[in-house]
DNA sequence: AATCTAATTAGGGAATTGCCTAATTAGATT
DNA sequence: AATCTAATTAGGCAATTCCCTAATTAGATT
């Protein structure tokens, strides 16, 4: 999934320091490297990932290499987190009430209490000899 | 960096289903481990990643453990993210234009041809002999 | 109080990650 | 065309991750 790669890319202390600086301006490697101290190649390697996620765009000036960040990559992503948010829980509506687990403040199910359907709809598959519960 | 920590949570496939499955309803451990086709262990051990990162409040009903998603948190990352995305570039303004190797369609910079300035603001520490480029 | 069970923790193995140094590559400059 | 150098890739190591099975724990039920 593309926007677990983006997630990943960004989850990491270093990676998101370059990401930040690379915001704000145009570096080469070795800036970065200066900037954060590590290795140029370690950089290199954490740039690749950034560029893999589709979060940088590369370009060269004369010897040297310089990164910009795509923005809407970072605009997407906060739009796919926002839209999280907004689904709904569905409530659990097996056909008797006694049988949804979630509505019995005491217990939720035990083997055989729970109906096919509810146990399917909460519990996912029915498939276990055990019972889900 | 708590959302660093927040981001290595749904950075990873199996937890992001959890979340979802979890935004949608209430599942016991088994439930879950049912639905994604994994053991208990290791929901248990993902349910604490999203737990210690502060997505989920566990409720116990009974025998059974519930967990529900707090969506603010999820909220609070959107907007940070977002947030990325309004740094603003700082174009490079070094007293002698011709010093900024930004501005240089050719060349970044060469051995001492950057100014202490410019070399601090676009290249990082100028610390290292060699000079920043 | 004793029993029972869902959830968690412990322990372990294969795969991945993040850093390094050294070698290589790409391609700009002369 | 030959040279030069920033960036990348290769290789290696320690730490972490993600999954498993087995043992333990928390606490609800009887």
């Amino acid at each position: 999934m593309h926007t677990t790669m983006v997630l990943k890319a960004i989850a990491d202390e270093t990676r998101m320091k370059l990401l930040t600086l690379l915001l704000r301006h145009s570096y080469c490697v070795r800036g970065l490297a200066n900037a954060l101290e590590l290795t140029e190649a370690t950089i290199s390697q954490h740039l690749k990932v950034l560029r893999e996620a589709g979060l940088l765009v590369g370009e060269k000036r004369g010897y040297f290499m310089h990164y910009d960040v795509d923005r809407s990559v970072l605009h997407e992503l906060a739009g796919e987190i926002e839209a999280l948010i907004t689904i709904e829980r569905t409530p659990c509506k097996p056909a008797k009430r006694d049988d949804c687990p979630v509505t019995k403040s005491k217990s939720c199910i035990k083997q055989g209490q729970c109906s096919n359907q509810v146990q399917e709809f909460c519990h996912g598959s029915n498939q276990d000899k055990e019972g889900a519960s």
